[in-house]
DNA sequence: CGGGTAATTGAACTTTTTCAACGCGCGTGG
DNA sequence: CCACGCGCGTTGAAAAAGTTCAATTACCCG
């Protein structure tokens, strides 16, 4: 199932979110069919009960947590290829929702071959990783470099091209840096006006100056 | 080996770092001898092999990342009965440093038994868990938030006395937060001056008023 | 082409940081 | 025993960064 096999659905955006860099769970054929989510749906919500994974076929998912005068802070964004739904305890305490059309394969863990088994210590360890590095972000820099490290992530996850495409609003993105949406789309007019990026439509963004990005995020 | 067996060591703090959250690993008679380090001294440093993990015996031990420009995030305090060390790749990208003297038993994995294997995917997910607290942390709340946030931590992980003790400098707990020590600093004062705690010494903390608190933190 | 959502921009305001000064506690050496 | 220095913490004032609120513009989709 692709998002241009589904009547009324924009495929605009839909195919081109391809994530070179993740090894597949197993062979895709033994993969099960992906569950079709619109644009926005829930995945899961906190409170449901953990067990099940799931892996993007295609589209954007984005997990957050919310505080409760709503406050929302995403921890991730997942691009095709990869999964997520790894959850220690028995409730979930995160949302995991649709950033745009999306394809999603779920995968049952507890009763999973042995072999996916032994693939799941891999993919918490990634996940841990992932979210070190984005602890660092929130901690430790400024809203320019966290604007600069964001777009060099989502160009990796994009297999490296020039030209990126953004799922994702700005609020979304504004979530995911710990900022506000006015921060975030201020610091994108800067770096067009640097001639670092180009701006095309609302969610697609060239990189014209990548090594002025890498000066920027600072590792 | 105890903090009161070395001669010239202060063990006004060391024995008081308890966690009765944490289940050990396995039966404390299988554990290692604690290895001794110095307050300051370096456990892993960033470019070792990963493999070990280990176990915090007494004392308290501070895990963190340098920004190229000598920025530092930390990413958790460890205090007595948990196990530290969980990377994913080869080589670390982690600093470990004892904060205050501490006995650190080391766990190598690799050759670990099999019943250890099983027990590694709880903790990395225990981990991944700490750290997504962590980023809703950074992400969205604001300093007195933090504070808050911080000082119901260690009250948890000291077992909820209503006293407890900061084996961290206000350098480390600034760079735990994503703040400044001034910050820091103020934000005590400023509790302190409100009757929510009260300041014993440098190292000593009293809560007054525990639901004042939880209600800053805001969860 | 027109409506509505999302994004941008400006200006005032708030929070946090920065820079600087000061104080406290403690150990050392005169 | 006391003076001194040092590390750590606190406090104040000014500056910077980011947020908030409000108004405007751009883009996408029918």
């Amino acid at each position: 199932m692709l998002a241009s096999e589904i009547p009324g659905v924009s495929t605009a955006h839909g195919h081109k979110f391809r994530n070179p860099n993740v090894a597949a769970v197993r062979p895709e054929r033994d993969l099960p069919a992906p569950v079709f989510f619109r644009a926005g749906s829930e995945i899961y919500a906190e409170g449901d009960a953990c067990g099940k994974l799931y892996r993007v076929a295609f589209g954007c998912v984005r997990v957050y947590r919310l505080l409760s005068d709503g406050r929302r802070q995403i921890s991730a964004f997942h691009l095709p290829g990869e999964v997520f739904g790894f959850e220690a305890g028995k409730e979930r305490r995160f949302f995991a929702e649709a950033v745009c059309d999306s394809g999603i394969q779920i995968l049952s863990t507890g009763s999973g071959s042995e072999e996916m088994a032994n693939e799941l210590l891999p993919m918490a360890l990634q996940c841990l990783l992932r979210a070190e590095d984005h602890l660092m972000m929130l901690g430790r820099q400024n809203a320019m470099e966290r604007i600069a490290s964001f777009l060099l992530e989502m160009a990796e996850q994009q297999g490296e091209q020039s030209h990126i495409e953004l799922p994702m609003t700005r609020s979304d993105i504004a979530d995911y840096l710990g900022l506000t949406i006015e921060t975030v789309s201020r610091a994108f007019s800067t770096l067009k006006r640097r001639g670092v990026i180009r701006l095309t439509g609302l969610r697609g963004v060239d990189i014209v100056q990548r090594q002025a990005l890498t000066a920027m995020a600072c590792h």
